[in-house]
DNA sequence: CTAGGTGCAAAGTATTTGCAACGCT
DNA sequence: AGCGTTGCAAATACTTTGCACCTAG
């Protein structure tokens, strides 16, 4: 059915295995064309309008194929529910992409010093809120 | 009721401007007692040892109380919904606490260089997923 | 006493899943 | 043809809300 395919498109599909359909080629350029930072409501509100068929199930289905593969990432880590940080001291996490797990580690093993300072924009910075993303020791094997 | 009240606890209460309650304070109690990063129900898992007539909807709203206050915080921040990260370039976010805005900011204005390394422990650093927690311009008036 | 807090149940929002029909390869 | 993908609807997960009763101040 698609015509105008990007050969981009296509070598994202194939490096994941999956099959170029239609509805995830629109929805890749809609995110591509996106600013900010969409939620899948939005993202669907958009694709809605190229195929009004859509449903918000298979734009779920592809975002969540898309930052699987890489292409996309997520914000901020999503967990599905809320998360209490109970530990006050200035600390930062290691989040393990293969297995989810969350590990605190010290600002100063991070190499990161936390102090409030005015960056540039005028933005006043208060706390850093840092997510280390990558393999913990166990999944490295 | 309540009788082992902490003049801790009771400060923290005096400086939210709230009632110092017997749930309040087993939430309270529960929360410094717990390690990791408790959901809201496995918070209410523990407190219902102790309180076994207490409600989800309590612990909810008594965590976004301590939430609020600054007496706890959130792991990452919590927006409600996945959002998707359209933006490739290595940044980060500035996230006002004030009015919940988000601003990408590069690597490089945050004076902080992102590379794969090998931390203490063992665990392999990917990404970094930072997000600077603070007050944007228009809010600091 | 009375404003705020609690428990319960219902509503609201976010996300996932089962399944029959359909389209890529 | 065969398997992955889609759309739909129902199910599940997470969180908030309305309200009558209760309790700290």
């Amino acid at each position: 059915m698609a015509v105008a395919q990007t050969s981009e498109f296509r070598a994202i599909c194939e490096r994941a295995g999956v099959a170029v359909t239609h509805q995830r080629q629109v929805i890749y350029e809609t995110l591509l064309a996106m600013h900010g930072h969409p939620s899948p409501e939005e993202v669907y509100a958009e694709v809605k309008e190229k195929i009004p068929s859509v449903s918000l199930a298979t734009v779920y289905k592809n975002i969540h194929l898309f930052i699987e593969s890489g292409v996309f990432s997520e914000v901020s880590l999503h967990y599905g529910s809320l998360r209490v940080e109970t530990n006050a001291q200035p600390h930062y996490h290691l989040v393990c992409t293969s297995c989810k797990s969350v590990t605190d580690i010290d600002a100063e093993d991070l190499g990161i010093a936390s102090s409030t300072r005015r960056l540039k924009g005028g933005f006043l910075a208060q706390r850093y809120a840092i997510d280390v993303l990558g393999l913990c020791p166990k999944c490295q094997k």
